[in-house]
RNA sequence: GUGCAUGUGGCGAAACGGUAUACGCGCCGUCCUGUCAUGACGGUGGGUGUUACUAGCACCCAUGCGGGUUCGAAUCCCGCCGUGCGCACCA
């Protein structure tokens, strides 16, 4: 039986078909009124049909005042555009549609926003109303690319030999990492699930249960505030567990995945990969030295150099005796004072005390504010830099090693950013390896662990007996595009000895595994292979492919960064009933004054 | 929790201490038989009242909300709220 709506979608047609009878549905795009024709752009998911109503048709004027996304199925016959009236932009531009009928099926009210014309639209007006946001070309293809991307990965990763898992939605609150949300227990009162921050204590009990490879695209939830490159709530992963394998193992299955995926959604942009397709790796710590974070932007062609040991001693107060970093900018020499006046601005921001800069003149004379400091071998060295005439070089100074780096290192990016220094259409990956197993806390003064605390550490039980906790490095692993974290993983510590150890140094006795990761240490006590993995941002990396730089616009239903959502009003008041049944009484916040 | 930015018609916006809503989009009306971001002309914040009621006129209100400075505030100041970006946070 026919279908009642359409015998062809908006994207079917071409010359081949004329003279056929056909029936089309979709949402009126666009209305082109000449007083004798009328031409409709009608447009579904797969395209736009221009059909006709013509003069002669008793409908015309009624047609011609439906509003703009009315919903209509339209009967007519596929014509071949008359000569010279073809449009070489539609794929369906050889033909139309003489009207001879048609069916409003969804009518439509004044619109809240444009859904053609594209134009600019508050975010807050395009969460509220998405459904139109989505119709929009833009954003509709961008969905669809989510769609064919995380296909592509689902292939590519069973290709690779990886199976495919699910698990649990509702379980337990785990007491590291950010804050989980909770779901009231009515069975149990005052108990509580917890939504998974990640799969990771199932991933790793399916590897203890023999499973080898596993994969599966999961949902991760966690209760933190967004940033442009973050949603606030939930977000998903690809995550990814392999038994009996070293750090090695998992970057060569996830080159594997990355650079042909990479590859098939945007050929024309080159990557860094070497020959063979694999990715350079950089040590947490060097890449803290040259770029100041954990997840540098390649594309940028500025690095940070070491110039504590050249001012341990200067007559220059500011610098004496701190961890000093520089780095040269070309291009900055002719920029206005008030430019650098803001980049201070925006150094004390970050928590600095400024940023001292000194500037090379064309003559590769040192001018600027602290210029008369730089004498004998610091002038030297700074010429050294590798600064170049009419360049300028920005100064980091902390008593604090961490903090001085990561200063310049925000800076870095700004002033990129400011100078299009950003090499453009290009992936630039790297893998961050050798990060620190524990780190000192300023405040407490006391030795946490510095990422998972799941994490081998690099040298075994032996490492954790006889080295300073201090230079001890974890098999953890981050993997960075552009700037952006896209993965993040780790050898994990399977041997229940040296997990008690781990802990220990951190300040943790025994009954703390025992208690708070229950699950996994009994899991170990019975055989677990040696296993490790990693987890890729299926979000980040469909930005990347999107070239998209809100996160928002690269999901379908996002929440504002508030963690609202504006379409379905969450979260939002339940009836007391509801409390009463989960065993819940709200206690308000005091309101402010 | 906090720093910065921002908030004006359905939407993008203009006015930057002196007639709010210029201009554009959308929408409405009229005209146009080959357009495809159609074109031309006109209209388009809200309320109340009034008249000779397809229309006109008058008055009032409106620049996120509340207060303040000023002869006069969208504009300057204070507080609050919303949104965005950043920080804290993110095993």
């Amino acid at each position: 039986m026919l279908n009642p709506y359409r015998t062809y979608t908006c994207n079917d047609l071409r010359a081949t078909q004329a003279g056929e009878t056909v029936r089309l549905a979709g949402w009126i795009h666009n209305k082109r009124d000449l007083g004798g024709v009328l031409f409709v752009d009608l447009r579904d998911h797969y395209g736009i049909t221009q059909i006709v109503i013509p003069p002669t048709a008793a409908f015309q004027d009624e047609f011609a005042h439906l509003p703009k996304e009315t919903v209509v199925s339209v009967q007519g016959q596929v014509r071949p555009r008359p000569e010279g009236t073809v449009n070489p932009n539609l794929p369906t531009g050889e033909i139309e549609i003489d009207v001879t009928g048609y069916d409003k099926l969804g009518g439509c009210e004044s619109l809240p926003m444009n859904v053609f014309p594209e134009d600019h639209t508050p975010e807050e007006t395009r969460l509220k109303y998405r459904f139109l946001d989505l119709r929009r070309s833009k954003l509709h293809q961008t969905v669809m690319l989510r769609s064919r991307v995380i296909a592509s990965i689902r292939r590519r990763m069973i290709d690779l030999g990886f199976q495919e898992f699910q698990t649990p939605i509702l379980t337990s609150s785990s007491p590291e990492g950010a804050r989980d949300f909770l779901v009231p227990s009515r069975l149990y009162p005052g108990e509580f699930y917890a939504l998974p921050q990640a799969p990771q204590q199932f991933k790793q009990l399916l590897m203890v249960s023999g499973f080898d490879r596993y994969f599966q695209i999961a949902p991760c939830f966690r209760d933190e505030d967004g940033r442009a490159d973050r949603t606030p709530g939930e977000f998903y992963q690809l995550d990814v567990e392999m038994s009996f394998v070293t750090q090695d193992d998992v970057f060569a299955a996830i080159e594997k995945l990355m650079e042909p995926l990479f590859n098939e959604f945007k050929p024309e942009w080159p990557t860094n990969a070497r020959p063979d397709k694999t990715f350079q790796r950089l040590a947490y710590k060097e890449s803290m030295l040259r770029y100041g974070t954990d997840k540098p932007d390649l594309r940028i062609p500025v690095e940070i150099k070491d110039l504590t040991p050249l001012f341990a001693k200067s007559e220059f107060k500011a610098f004496a005796g701190k961890t000093v970093r520089a780095m040269a900018i070309p291009q900055a020499f002719d920029q206005p004072r008030s430019w650098f006046d803001n980049l201070q601005e925006e150094a004390k921001k970050l928590g600095a005390p400024g940023l001292a800069y000194i500037k090379i003149d064309a003559n590769g004379e040192l001018t600027g504010p602290i210029a008369k400091f730089m004498i004998g071998d610091s002038a030297t060295a700074l010429k050294e830099l590798g600064a170049k005439q009419q360049s300028a070089i920005f100064f980091s100074a902390d008593p604090n090693e961490t903090k001085a780096a990561k200063v310049l290192g925000a800076m870095r990016v700004k002033i990129a950013e400011q100078l299009g220094l950003i090499e453009k259409d290009v992936f630039k990956f790297t893998w961050i390896v050798d990060y620190p197993m524990y780190e000192m806390n300023e405040e407490t003064k006391q030795i946490e662990f510095s990422h998972n605390p799941f994490s081998m550490p690099q040298g075994g039980l032996e490492a954790l007996e006889k080295q300073d906790p201090l230079t001890i490095h974890a098999y953890q692993y981050d993997l960075v595009c552009n700037g952006y974290e896209i993965a993040s993983g780790a050898i994990r510590n399977h041997v229940p000895e040296i997990m008690y150890k781990a802990f220990a140094l951190a300040g943790h006795d025994k009954t703390v595994v025992d208690t708070e990761f229950a699950g996994m240490i009994n899991a170990f006590r019975f055989g677990a292979p040696p296993h490790g993995g990693i987890a890729p941002g299926i979000d980040r990396i469909i930005m990347l492919l999107a070239n998209e730089t809100n996160i928002r616009d690269v999901i379908a239903f996002p929440m504002a960064q508030n963690g609202r959502d504006l379409l379905m009003n969450a979260p939002s008041p339940v009836s007391e009933r509801q409390l009463r049944d989960v065993h819940l009484t709200i206690r308000k916040p005091v309101p402010k004054v």
